[in-house]
DNA sequence: CCCTGATTCGC
DNA sequence: GCGAATCAGG
């Protein structure tokens, strides 16, 4: 494989997204993710900041990520979106505002991508329908969780939350997880139920 | 152990 | 220019 125009501009549009360079390397195919990182040396934009100065993740007010001047296709560039949606009424407004009624503003530092997503989220075990063996089994495995931590769940580790998240009883479960999915075994059991495991309990 | 990017250096 | 091997880190 060699580096084409347009494998070159994939590269190029993937790493501003902010995409790692094993995911690059997977997208494109034939190259490793070190072929891409070098590429990207080679290139001149390992610093992801367009901005040449020093920028130690500055919390951007505006998340733009930076409009890519595109050959391909960019009809409408619309150089200057300047207007601001928020008006602040300084001048002769004192008011100290004294309680604020909203909750803190979850700053969005660093935009990542907005990659993959992951899959369904937190299900706690609402003790539904769920067979006996398999909430015995997630007991079972729940004690020899791994106790991770948010930043060391990977992609294949159980990503089954278990206990309190407003206490330090909190952990992820961390086994290894099922080939594409994000819970081990024992926790795909009780994840994913399929909807004919209902037995009707005809009266 | 999984992953990240950075750098080096023979090709 | 290329990218595997290696380094340095989380």
């Amino acid at each position: 494989m060699s580096w084409t125009d347009e494998r070159v501009e994939t590269l190029k549009r993937m790493w501003a997204e902010g995409q790692s360079a094993s995911q690059i390397a997977k997208e494109l195919g034939g190259v490793t993710r070190n072929a891409v990182i070098g590429k990207v040396h080679r290139l001149g934009l390992s610093n992801r900041n367009e901005d040449g100065t020093e920028m130690p993740v500055a919390p951007t007010p505006e998340a733009k990520p930076a409009p890519q001047p595109s050959a391909a296709a960019a009809p409408a560039p619309q150089p200057k979106p300047a207007p601001e949606p928020a008006p602040k009424p300084a001048a002769a407004a004192p008011a100290p505002q004294a309680e604020p009624t909203v909750a803190p503003q979850p700053v969005n530092f660093n935009r990542r991508p907005i990659v993959p997503a992951g899959q369904p989220l937190p299900p706690q075990p609402s003790a539904n329908e769920i067979s006996p063996e398999a909430l015995a089994s997630v007991r079972e495995v729940e004690k020899r969780a791994r106790k991770l931590s948010l930043m060391d769940l990977t992609e294949r580790t159980c990503k089954w939350p278990i206990g309190d998240p407003a206490t330090d009883k909190f952990w992820f479960c961390g086994l290894p997880s099922v080939a594409g999915k994000p819970y081990c075994e024992a926790h795909v059991g009780v994840a994913f139920q399929p909807m004919s495991s209902r037995r009707d309990r005809r009266r």
